[in-house]
DNA sequence: CAAAACCGTTGACAATTATCAACGGTTTTT
DNA sequence: AAAAACCGTTGATAATTGTCAACGGTTTTG
């Protein structure tokens, strides 16, 4: 199970972890498995964990006044689910994260984190790396959101990530987009055309 | 002018720069002033520079085939310019990054800002927290887009960002939040009442 | 100082998207 | 195996936002 984890930071670097370091990972890191529907993280409390996801499928969501919910990140195989803002600032989180499918991953502390980072430079490295993409992506997304419209949107994302769009619902695609599961389902209809 | 970006790092760190640390600083930096209305990016070049705005104001926007001007970023005083995604991937960018005021700037190439980071340990430190903050930010904007009212993200907006009511225009603003300036006019005359 | 550009506002109208209720066909739970 | 939950779709209608054109008041430019 850590192995894909050590994969993953390998992946993100010149240099492969030394064993030393390996173990230092391996020991850092606590597996965790949660079934579907189940919290990682519930709005008002703070979130301690970083996780990274070695099997199954999560989802970030805010909840409005109305009880609508709003899906602002979905998370497969090899991606980190965290609340950021609340784990740095120690702020309960507005966020749920729960899993949409039964869920293995690695979670660390802050702390544990920080610590492991000043004693394995390859870290460093690696989060740097995954702040810059994820910079990156988020430009795009804010971009496509304020100048795109619905359809469009849509059309993008579906291009860009045919996994998921088989792998999840419509209903929660739509609110991943930011429209209503009834607006998704004419879109999709116009466009068969 | 430089004395401005190496408060702004000692600010961004628990240690301050040394004085031969500070020279490296000014070396790499160069200054360069622009006029209102001029261009630092111009949508299909590549982005050669991270600019660090000692005075001034400037946006970024994207264009869509009808000709709109979509503002993804507002910079001011303090801030950093650049298409992060144009300058690492060496790809031409999508965006334009013009000077809304005439603008004082220190300019810095990619490569110029790596050897500077292997050399000062104190920019890395401030670019993970430069990261962090802006991944914060990103979130916020984000969720806020996709969960909240125009009206609503106009008066978040307004109550977190007082200083830029009051700077730019809201034909500016209302780019900014992803609406019409006429619905942003429509939108503040309801709330006045 | 005259002309042009810029800015915010308004009205009339159109387009997009949301809301609500209902349906039939799944899949999951008990 | 029955009940419940989930899922996508559709229709009718409402709310939100955009579009286009025009205005008067500013500010900037030549």
């Amino acid at each position: 199970m850590h192995q894909q984890l050590i994969s993953y930071i390998n992946s993100h670097n010149t240099l492969p972890l030394t064993s030393e370091e390996e173990e230092l990972v391996k020991t850092a890191f606590q597996p965790k498995k949660i079934r579907r529907k189940q919290y990682f993280l519930q709005e008002g409390d703070v979130c301690k964990y970083s996780a990274f996801i070695v099997k199954g499928a999560m989802r970030q969501y805010s909840v409005d006044e109305k009880g609508v919910e709003h899906v602002v990140h979905i998370f497969v195989e090899n991606y980190w689910a965290s609340d950021r803002e609340s784990m740095i600032m120690l702020t309960p989180s507005v966020f749920n994260i729960d899993a949409w499918e039964d869920t293995e991953m690695l979670i660390i502390t802050r702390a544990e984190m920080l610590s492991l980072m000043s004693k394995i430079p390859a870290l460093v490295e690696m989060i740097r790396l995954m702040d810059e993409r994820n910079a990156i992506a988020n430009q795009r997304r804010l971009n496509s959101t304020i100048s795109s419209t619905a359809e469009r949107r849509y059309e993008e994302f579906a291009s860009n990530h045919p996994q998921f769009i088989q792998r999840f619902p419509q209903h929660l695609i739509a609110s991943f987009l930011g429209i209503t599961k009834e607006t998704l389902s004419r879109i999709r209809k116009q466009s068969v055309k």
